[in-house]
DNA sequence: TGCTATATATCGGTGACCGATATGTTAAAC
DNA sequence: GTTTAACATATCGGTCACCGATATATAGCA
C-alpha cells in the first residue's frame, strides 16, 4: 500500500453515509450530519479531502454525474473493500465503547483524594497505587 | 473556555485509562494498549501532549509523585469533569456504532452497478438515486 | 438587492500525532 | 564488561487531517 489509509472518524462517517446508496458530495455532508446526530458537520474541504483519500485507498469510487436544476452532481459509491473497512471500524468502535462502559461502571463515582501530596515534596499517589 | 478541548480518540483513551485509578505516564501507555485491544500504542510525545491538553481543560490533574526502584513516577488522576466527559464520549461512540450497525445491516451485500456512465458524458447515478 | 440553500473545488493556517532524540536507572542477555 | 531491553521522564520537528475562508455558479425568497 502506497498510501496507508488512516481511518479517521470523518472518513468513517463518509463511508457510512455511502453504505445505503451512492450520493453526491453535498448530500454526503447532510447524511453525515444526521448519522452523527448533528454533531459532525463536514466542511467542504474536509469532505473532498476525505473522498480523495478514500478513493486513493479504493474504498470509494466515482458513480457518475448528473445535472439537477442546473447544478452539477458528482456521485460516489462505496466499494466492497470500503464496506469491509466500515464494518471493521464499526466493530472496533462497538468493542471499545463496550469496554469503556465496563470500565466506567466499575467506579460510578470518583472518590476524592483526602491526602494531598506534601507541598514541594514527594508523596505516595493519592489513589492508592499498589 | 480559553482552549476548547478537542476530544480525540487518543485523549479519550487516556481518560479511560485513568478511570480505575491514578496512573503514571508510562502505565497509561500500557493500559491504553490493553483498552484498545493492542491497536493503539501511544507515543510518548502523544501521551504528554494529551495529558497537557487534558490538564488545561480540567479533565485530569496531578496526583503526586513517587520514586520506585530509583525511577521517578508522576501520577495523574481523572477529575469529576473528566469522568463526565469520558461518559459522554462513551455514549456518543456507543450510539454511533449502533447507528452504523443498523445502516450496514440494511444492505448486507453491495450491489454492483450494471450500467456504466457513458464515456465522457453525463449519466444518471448507477445506484439509482431517487 | 441581498441572503440562504444547493453544489462544486482549492488555499492556507492550525494543531494533534508521532518518529527521533535525550537523559537516567535496573536487570537480563551475551 | 558491554550491549540490549524495559522502565520512566520529556521535547523537537515534520507530517497531515481538519476547517475557515474564498471562489464560482444556479435557484428561490424577502
Amino acid at each position: 500500500m502506497a498510501t496507508p489509509f488512516r481511518m479517521t472518524e470523518q472518513a468513517y462517517l463518509v463511508l457510512l453515509a455511502l453504505t445505503a446508496e451512492p450520493l453526491h458530495g453535498y448530500a454526503v455532508i447532510q447524511v453525515v450530519r444526521e448519522l452523527s446526530g448533528g454533531r459532525t458537520v463536514l466542511a467542504a474541504a474536509t469532505l473532498y479531502g476525505a473522498l480523495d483519500r478514500l478513493g486513493a485507498a479504493g474504498l470509494v469510487e466515482p458513480a457518475g454525474e448528473s445535472v439537477v436544476d442546473g447544478r452539477l452532481r458528482r456521485y460516489y459509491r462505496i466499494t466492497s473493500d470500503g464496506r469491509a473497512a466500515a464494518e471493521a471500524e464499526t466493530e472496533r468502535l462497538r468493542a471499545l465503547a463496550a469496554r469503556a462502559q465496563e470500565a466506567l461502571r466499575r467506579r460510578p463515582v470518583a472518590q476524592e483524594a483526602r491526602r494531598r501530596p506534601a507541598a514541594g515534596g514527594f508523596a505516595a499517589p493519592a489513589g492508592g497505587v499498589a
